[in-house]
DNA sequence: GATGAATGAGTGTTCATTCAT
DNA sequence: CATGAATGAACACTCATTCAT
């Protein structure tokens, strides 16, 4: 039954992001995520292949869903400000609200399997984001300083915030995420004359 | 009796940041660490209590030194800029110069094992850091909007850069590591009337 | 999938049994009683959550057999002298036939791992055979000194012939098991007048 | 100097029975009773040539100081009775003055180890009372039954005792051990006529 | 005589995975 | 499709013992 299956795969998602947040990989083992998820060990095997395709599918649903939700209500006519703070702020609710699925996305990231997938962020969802910067650059709008950098300063500090947030308690308002967002700007926007 | 070896004790050091770093925390087993160091499993045991007091330990190491690094010839007295321009270079220069320190320490800090270990940026090493701008925020040469945030803007980028340094092989030059302070200082620095 | 195989557990429990007479619980050791009861190490752990659980258990087996044998047959309305000749022969034929379980029994009870276990002669099992023997008492049948040096008398010999058994070959006859028993009688009986 | 080396024999003495009660033979290692006794594991390798036979020279200190205690004013040429009285209170006495001696007395005997060992009640200081008791049942004094039989009913009980007095908590009056024994002796005396 | 460093072999236990049901 | 039993291989860790000092 479909319903059935369905569910059985999302509380195996859910356990394992949980788990390996909890315990991390080395002892998020088969055997735990699946009493967790309340199915039996081979269960497991019917939708995944082995341990590593479980972890790395886990991390690429958590990076669709990452790169959709930031993308949301992204528009290449906007100018290049209105369309960065939008990702910027999409991208900044998203880590906020879902702690767990960016804990495990970096940990992820950090650990050798992520040579199993390609760089996230060169998925197409980014690509129209990576245009806009590009010709924003041409035009002066934004410093001339390659895309690297420019990454570098939208989602470092997004991902600061957002783990120094998780570690102590200080919630971001509204306000200073608009505040974070006009630093973001400063940083790459072209000098004024 | 024998006295304890320190070159047994660097060599533990050095294969355990190795090969966690090529294979991650969850396949790094002690079997593995103590071949790669050459001596035997049991031995292991005489300098480290324990696998954790291993892992933390050598966190614990790096740590250290990166703050040291960052943090040599860092002057309280001069204008707050110079003082973090130097700091992040510093700090620029040690993540190129040990990527795979840096590596170790990010992988560690993203695993559950932080836990162990307090924040590192607290330690003293950056108290006279953050003391400077806290002050220079107070005197509105940065802007007033939180440690948290400042910090963001400072070590977030260079995280990234480091870090998308390590997957392809762009490098950077001395003129671009200057043009990535600027963009610091750009993000945080007081809006010009 | 694959139902539990009780011949499997009844391997794991002779097995069991036998390594710690031969060896001590000192040398019993997982893999030798794995390989000992033809199963995987991993196995044994499906039937016991871990040693400790199974050298108790398998102790409990034991103990649980030997009341059920010695007080096979107790009848509370016969006189007392025969429910005991009854329990102490019964008891006596048990160590005899089942040396093996006999040994286990003793090491285990002097070991620290009796700790783990209720005492087994307050087992239900017994309790009839304690309130004959108190009232017995009660009733000037046997010698009113209390329950502790009754039973050192009626199970100590006991032992101590199981015991002397083992170690050297001198089989007990029918008849002498019954002199055994007189001299129990003799030794807790009221002093004829 | 003399003087340390029998504090150090002796303090090693002593951590091996305390550990061995504590934790079994199982868990009783070296480097745990080096500890406990304040010396490195290499020095034990001084005193005894391994574990065993530190293990089993420990239980043939102990065996020599029960049988001299039990032994000590045993007169041959007094009545049989008397002499039996005198050592079955020497022993009695003995198991309760030192527990911790018995207990590893016990788990030492009923562990694969005590092959390591002579009988302990086969040895010198044990054939006088042998010798009488064999006498006695000769001139029909005691029951004519075997030399096995009479011990059994000698020590059976009176070890019985002494380890149902380690569990609980009731203590033997003066008064109480004396019945105790005159429980033996109905046990083993001939008949009256 | 006495030590703590050092280790190969072993410990109890868990692992990812397979298989019969 | 779904399961729990089953396992060889690996795990972290401890062992009895040796050796250089």
């Amino acid at each position: 039954m479909r319903m059935q299956d369905e569910k059985k795969k999302e509380a195996i998602f859910g356990a394992t992001v949980k788990l390996v947040n909890e315990v991390g990989f080395a002892s998020a083992s088969i055997a735990k995520i699946a009493k967790a998820a309340n199915v039996s060990p081979a269960t497991i095997y019917i939708y995944y292949s082995d341990k590593q395709d479980l972890l790395a599918s886990t991390f690429a649903v958590i990076a669709e869903k990452k790169v959709q939700v930031s993308m949301k209500g992204f528009d290449e006519s906007s100018p290049i400000k209105e369309s960065l703070r939008k990702v910027w702020i999409n991208s900044f609710k998203f880590v906020s609200k879902h702690e767990d699925l960016l804990q495990y996305h970096e940990q992820f990231l950090n650990s050798p399997y992520s040579d199993l997938v390609d760089d996230p962020q060169s998925t197409n969802g980014f690509q129209s984001l990576r245009a806009a910067i590009e010709s924003a650059a041409a035009e002066q709008i934004i410093k001339p300083v390659g895309f690297d950098l420019i990454r570098a300063f939208i989602f470092g500090p997004l991902l600061a915030l957002a783990q120094s947030k998780t570690r102590d308690n200080s919630r971001m308002t509204r306000r200073s995420i608009e505040t974070a967002f006009e630093m973001t700007w400063d940083a790459i926007k072209r000098d004024q004359d």
